[in-house]
DNA sequence: CGATTTTTGTACCATATCGCAAATTAATCC
DNA sequence: GGATTAATTTGCGATATGGTACAAAAATCG
């Protein structure tokens, strides 16, 4: 039940005053994360959790909180890697298609990563389950779903602006059909469908997104 | 512990030899359906699902089999009912635009129902799931993606030689645009995206798709 | 060193869960 | 009516589950 025992990494102790920690916080958040990404709320009990995070049950609730919390705090964790993801492509300056191409090449590999087996996108696979229940929850899905929106919202207009795009396209037309070509590759690599039948499909979708055929 | 205390109801009765069941099978399928929808595979457990069919266990397990071939036959039953219902749009003759609201309406009729919050889909919100770790799921569920591309493909095929789309377009494309249409739909249902939000991202996607604008 | 603080490890509790065995009930067949 | 068949009902049992109480351990502070 050790995680690490070597004495804490970082190099800004504030000279904790107790017993030091055997995990590090943010290791073991990653190793719930994996869990519930692979396994959903349900079926990831605390003792998966606390073999996989390496902590007993109780310093992973004096940590994280109950099951819920700690669900809700990986989702959090999920959302906040896969948005710097997606936000370093928007912050570079490129082509159009290639900002699209870049795009859906790290959500494949976030959805595609895993060791047993691909894991698809929290959001989709897990979060969107609880959606209907939870109200917390339901708000980060939703949140999530409307961020991707804007995102490619405002990456069409731009280019729109820069004349990559016909005048007579709407932003948010295709903003949407870009959310949704997102949405099919992950449902689909939640099936093991292979990456290249994914990034056929991600090609078709940026084609017509782009007017080269329709 | 009753579900309907009327003598069997169909005509057709083979006169079968001992007891009579006290439930409908099909009636008991549904509610089953119903609550593995609603709250996933293993956030459903057998006591939830004896209380809604109004079998009790042993019964519900000499019908159905354990709960996973009862997950496996609700997940069949949902395949054949929404399945009959896009089949039936696909046999009508009708122009393109037409076909595929009425697609659209009938998979957000299906998506949006639900006493308790709308259910989404069946495939996307508990199938996926399910599908890394079970392989004769992951078989249903690939089989229902490929079935939709499909349906959409010949769909969009048959417009072409009828002229409803220019020479340039690809049906195959086209068909992955209408599934990723269907997929985005069936995740932002269950986060409760109200109707008329999901009915413009159809139309909008719609209008990509026949080639009204881009 | 002793007191204090914080975390860990063990053990536990109440309940839920899946599946099944045995007895009971209700129908048909002869 | 008695035998047979099939479904129901009750109840059990082994295990899993989420959560917690409590003592031991390991650090800092004075």
């Amino acid at each position: 039940m050790v995680q690490k025992s070597k004495p804490p990494t970082a190099a800004t102790e504030p000279k904790r005053r107790g017993r030091p920690r055997a995990y590090e916080p943010d290791v073991a958040l990653g190793k719930a994360l994996d869990l519930f990404r692979k396994q959903g709320f349900a079926a990831t009990s605390l003792d998966d959790l606390s073999t996989a995070t390496g902590m007993n049950r109780p310093s992973l609730y004096g940590a994280f909180g109950d099951k819920r919390e700690l669900y809700i705090k990986s989702y959090q964790r999920y959302r906040d890697e896969a948005g710097a993801a997606i936000g370093a492509v928007f912050r570079e300056e490129m082509p159009l298609r290639q900002r699209l191409e870049r795009i859906y090449a790290s959500a494949l590999d976030i959805y595609l990563s895993g060791d047993s087996g691909p894991r698809g996108c929290f959001t989709v696979v897990t979060a969107a389950s609880e959606a209907v229940g939870d109200p917390e929850i339901r708000a980060m899905v939703l949140d999530g779903l409307t961020g991707l929106d804007k995102a490619f919202a405002s990456c069409f207009r731009r280019a729109k602006e820069k004349g990559e795009l016909p005048e007579s396209s709407d932003p948010l037309v295709l903003a949407q059909i870009a959310s949704a070509t997102v949405h099919t590759i992950a449902i689909r690599s939640r099936a093991r469908v292979p990456r290249k039948e994914l990034e056929a499909i991600v090609k078709g979708a940026i084609d017509v997104m782009i007017g080269a055929k329709g």
